[in-house]
DNA sequence: ATCTTGTTTC
């Protein structure tokens, strides 16, 4: 809203239309009021008392009325001073009006006002507060003088938008200043050695830190405690937080955290009844604890119990039960959610997706899209790779691509599942032709992209390219074969026929291969109606996963094509009971709007 | 000026 006001002309007119509301006129009378104020001081203002801008500036950012400061601003004839910038500045950062901030950027440069270090560091972070680094970068870039402030700044906004290898290369530059890296510095870049997991660099900066004798503080004793627990070293990072001297809510859930990544959730329990103080990510870390490690239960109780709920409380619900092959429960709990007056956001959808895509629910996926653009998540990378895997695994495949060609931002993960949306259609070629593509785009394909682009392969029959991509995948693209690809290589030959091939493939493997390698094998065996080699399969396969009753059902179908049949009842009475009970997949499918379960076999 | 929880491809 421009603030053109010629009081006489603008007023009388707009408060006639409100006229018979008695309400909305009494607003605008105030408004009204307000704006000849406003008028009279800019006046004086402007004419004869200069010296007052400033203190009027600061008064209106006080009680909020930013827009109208801002036109002072342009009224003035002389620019204000360094220090009544920052404090404006510093407004916008507080309440998060980042548009007008960088209007207050562009009209400094428009009156060609040079800003000193403090008002760039404070310009610097307004950008990088809203994460808006190429300009953050720029301000920085361009700054005569740069201080500690400057660099902490930069540093701490590349870790926290996501740019973590940024930030320790920003690290690093600041090193070869002759500015001294405090503990500012410090906790921003071992959060960032944390997200990489870089626990060599940061156990390397975390000698620093004591050499240097830097003063410690908590965010520095939590920057250190997220390092070791993020890279694995549980035991150490709960030995920084014993000896904490200032333990905190945060410490504490960074430890949560830990013990549930690694599975350790008795730990993460004791952790959590020893807080002397809880707050909702502490709540949040449990649940998500509970249903990383498979127990869906209590992460049901923890929810039910938790004082306050917030938006990633539901998240972690609807992710923990699509994850844990819930995916009914999922989309129950996203429309609780909504009942309860909880607003989803892009990272709710994306889990709610991801349960529609486990499903096949075409019909439930289409209305949580209609959502999505109306809430306006339409452009977050992660809502639209959700929702391509969504139309792709509910086996549209034309809305599949119609999407990957309107959407706005790509990633290795969009490349990929586009590529696999191809691979499970039996579109081979269009999966390598995209493959290609996506190279020229310059987006480096990682280790599941290779894995996609093997399953086109072996979904269409492409032995010979498959083949060369497997060959070539560690020298070209920097992805050494993993046993995944070395299941879908034997997949590949299996489907394709080449038994023999694909068993000389596994002995040749380099790394002991996993019931699902044999398994490939197996599956193939049962295709090729294989008796000898279907036996061998099963037999690895049994001594891999003894109770893994599929293999003896696969084995005695072997038996049976073969007329085998003393074989087949032979194999049929090793399943036992309890084998039993686990054997029917679970697969969905969607009727009438409605998701039904049904069994394998099932008509 | 700095910190912790939930999201996408296998």
């Amino acid at each position: 809203m421009a603030i053109a006001i010629t009081v006489g002309m603008t007023q009388p007119c707009r408060l006639n239309l409100h006229w018979k509301n008695n309400t909305k006129h009494k607003e605008r009378e105030a408004k009204a009021m307000q704006m000849l104020q406003f008028q009279a001081s800019l006046e004086s203002n402007t004419k004869a008392n200069r010296k007052t801008s400033p203190h009027l500036l600061r008064k209106l950012c006080k009680q909020g009325r930013l827009k109208e400061a801002l036109h002072i601003l342009r009224e003035m004839e002389q620019p204000a001073d360094h220090f009544t910038y920052t404090f404006l500045l510093q407004e916008c950062i507080k309440k998060k009006a980042f548009s007008l901030g960088k209007l207050i950027h562009t009209h400094l440069n428009e009156i060609g006002f040079v800003p000193d270090t403090v008002l760039a560091n404070t310009l610097l972070n307004m950008y990088a507060k809203c994460g808006r680094m190429l300009d953050a970068r720029k301000m920085f870039d361009e700054m005569p003088e740069r201080d500690e402030c400057s660099w902490n700044v930069i540093i701490a906004a590349y870790s926290r938008h996501g740019f973590a290898e940024e930030a320790l290369t920003l690290f690093h530059q600041m090193q070869q200043t002759d500015l001294q890296p405090n503990q500012f510095a410090y906790s921003s870049v071992l959060s960032a050695c944390a997200k990489l997991a870089a626990l060599e660099q940061g156990m390397e900066i975390h000698k620093q830190v004591i050499s240097s004798g830097c003063a410690t503080d908590v965010f520095l004793d939590c920057a250190l405690i997220e390092l070791y627990a993020k890279c694995g070293r549980v035991e150490k990072a709960h030995q920084l937080f014993e000896k904490m001297l200032q333990p905190n809510v945060v410490s504490g859930n960074i430890m949560i955290a830990a013990y549930g990544q690694n599975g350790r959730m008795e730990e993460a329990g004791k952790v959590f009844q020893d807080m002397p103080k809880r707050d909702v990510i502490t709540w949040n870390a449990m649940i998500t604890g509970f249903m990383q490690n498979g127990c869906v239960d209590e992460a049901q109780k923890l929810f039910r119990t938790i004082p306050k709920r917030n938006v990633v409380s539901w998240t972690a619900m609807i992710a923990g039960y699509a994850q844990n092959g819930r995916s009914e429960e999922a989309l129950k709990s996203f429309l609780q959610m909504q009942r309860t007056g909880m607003k989803p956001d892009a990272q709710t959808f994306a889990s709610a997706l991801t349960a529609c895509a486990n499903m096949a629910a075409l019909q439930h996926g289409m209305e949580i899209h209609d959502e999505i653009v109306k809430s306006g998540f339409q452009y977050d990378v992660f809502v639209n790779n959700a929702l391509l895997d969504m139309y792709a695994k509910c086996g549209d495949i034309e809305k599949t691509h119609n999407l990957f060609d309107k959407m706005p931002k790509r990633n290795v993960v969009t490349w990929s599942t586009m590529i696999g949306g191809y691979a499970m259609h039996g579109l081979g070629m269009e999966a390598i032709k995209l493959f290609e593509e996506m190279q020229i785009c310059g987006t480096k394909p990682n280790h599941v992209t290779l894995l996609c682009v093997l399953m086109a392969c072996c979904h269409a029959g492409l032995v010979e390219k498959g083949l060369q991509y497997f060959h070539t995948m560690s020298e070209c693209y920097d992805v050494k074969p993993a046993m995944e690809h070395y299941g879908c290589m034997v997949d590949l030959f299996g489907r394709a026929g080449h038994l023999n091939t694909a068993r000389d493939f596994i002995y040749k493997m380099p790394i002991k291969p996993d019931a699902t390698v044999w398994g490939s094998l197996l599956g193939a065996c049962s295709v090729h109606k294989n008796v000898g080699l279907g036996k061998l399969a099963a037999e690895r396969l049994l001594e891999l996963e003894p109770d893994n009753a599929t293999a003896y059902v696969v084995l005695s179908n072997i038996y049976a094509a073969a007329g085998m049949w003393e074989d087949h009842e032979n194999t049929r009475r090793m399943i036992t009971d309890e084998m039993d009970k686990k054997l029917p997949g679970h697969s969905w499918i969607e009727v009438n709007k409605q998701v039904h379960s049904f069994l394998a076999d099932d008509s």
